[in-house]
DNA sequence: TATTATTGTGTCTTTTTGATACAATGAATG
DNA sequence: CATTCATTGTATCAAAAAGACACAATAATA
């Protein structure tokens, strides 16, 4: 819910946007051989939340998102999938909104419309660590990236919409090149293998992986990078077109 | 779009429901070897909607879509998955509406809720075909089933919205136990592969299928079923417990 | 020059899948 | 009542895919 509200005097009243419908996007990024996301943090409150915003009146709700997601990492054509919408009741609480509009010097009176009921249509990202410029936005003091594995107590549900966002990240393994989107240009066989291992969760054995990545007709080998270390160089790779995957 | 709101006084004014919100299911059922799912047809329109409806103000989203559907169906403890929201601009066509509203006797002011934006959240739902009593609502004067390969034109966007419902369904296979929830109680083997067949678009081999299920370790196995048919008499099989999938 | 930590490949076994064959069964046929 | 017919259940064989593991190649380092 750290939502993207462009021009704060358009908050005072909910008009531009459309009532009781918000998103929340979980962006993966990897680095450090691991699965992150961007987080942010809220000034002066020490609540983390998953980026998010509104609905302008005339917009597209993937617009709208793609929007978002764009004015945060400063990236254009990210790669992005709905994968669910949050709609119970109690996804609400309006003390944690308070405390953050507090901190944030906006007056919460009873009936903001930001306390009103909302409805989050949850997206996952995926893009390129190293490509990010990131931009936190008026409410929050840094927007930053947490690995997966651990994350900090977020507000609200957006622990169970990051959880349901690694099971569609899992489940669309079957059919989508997860790599191309989270990895360099090109990478090394090992970075791909690991992108997998902490998107599946489990362990791959190296030579079979590779044989099968090798087989899919996927990939186009480039020369080796010479890495400095002790061992033989990597070839680096690339992808080479869209094909059904190999899992 | 064919809407359920059993109390039309309520109607007037939408204040009883969250604003730009409604849901669409997608019932499927199965029955004469084919896939089907429910229309409504619109009195005095020929206008074909999927079944659907809006959110109270104090209800769950899923809980208003469960609720419309047993209205519906008369059955309970309905299996469903939501499989997408869709929240283009464009989705809206207030002729359309106006048409229905009219149709229905329904003063269609510039103004009236139902013909301001909606983004809708949608569902699909596996039921058993022969145990389901259909019942229309109040704008609608009939609620039937129509074979997937052979639907009439659907108002709005409602045929992208099956499109994606059997999308959903067929990447849903790799996972679910889906006959469990299409087919009776008990079924013979050729049904259980004619849902499969249906689902997945394509013919599979009568005897691999057969093993496979076998293998599975899902089925029970029952007494014969006597059909008076000129061959050998068909085992009845029945779900014995929820495992993983074996495509 | 041997050592070490990888990476790239080869190969063997096991499992899964696809294709096809065939026996069993219950009614219909004459 | 034997024969034919349509369909179901099971077996079998070959091809493909997956898993396990061995080993050669290579770039720094000692």
């Amino acid at each position: 819910m750290s939502r993207k509200i462009a021009n704060p005097a358009k908050q005072a009243d909910g008009k531009d946007y459309l009532a009781h419908i918000a998103y929340d996007s979980v962006v993966f990024g990897f680095s450090g051989d691991k699965l992150k996301i961007l987080l942010m943090e809220y000034r002066n409150t020490g609540l983390f939340a998953l980026p998010g915003g509104f609905v302008g009146r005339k917009m597209n709700l993937d617009d709208a998102v793609r929007a978002g997601l764009e004015e945060r990492t400063g990236l254009s054509g990210i790669y992005m999938e709905q994968f669910h919408t949050f709609g119970d009741c109690n996804r609400q609480d309006a003390s944690v909104l308070k405390k953050i509009m507090k901190a944030n010097g906006i007056e919460a009176e009873k009936d903001h419309w930001l306390l009103d009921r909302f409805i989050s249509v949850a997206y996952y990202a995926l893009i390129n660590y190293k490509a990010v410029k990131l931009q936190p936005d008026a409410l929050s003091d840094s927007c930053d990236w947490y690995p997966v594995d651990a994350l900090p107590q977020l507000i609200l549900d957006h622990g169970k919409i990051v959880e349901k966002a690694l099971q569609a990240l899992r489940w669309n393994t079957d059919d989508r090149i997860i790599g191309m989107k989270l990895l360099p240009e090109k990478f090394t066989m090992k970075e791909l293998q690991q992108v997998y291992e902490n998107i599946l969760g489990e362990q791959l054995e190296r030579a079979n992986f590779q044989r099968k990545m090798i087989a899919s007709g996927l990939l186009t080998r480039h020369a080796a990078q010479f890495t400095g270390k002790a061992h033989k160089a990597p070839y680096l790779y690339s992808f080479a077109e869209k094909k059904t995957s190999v899992f």
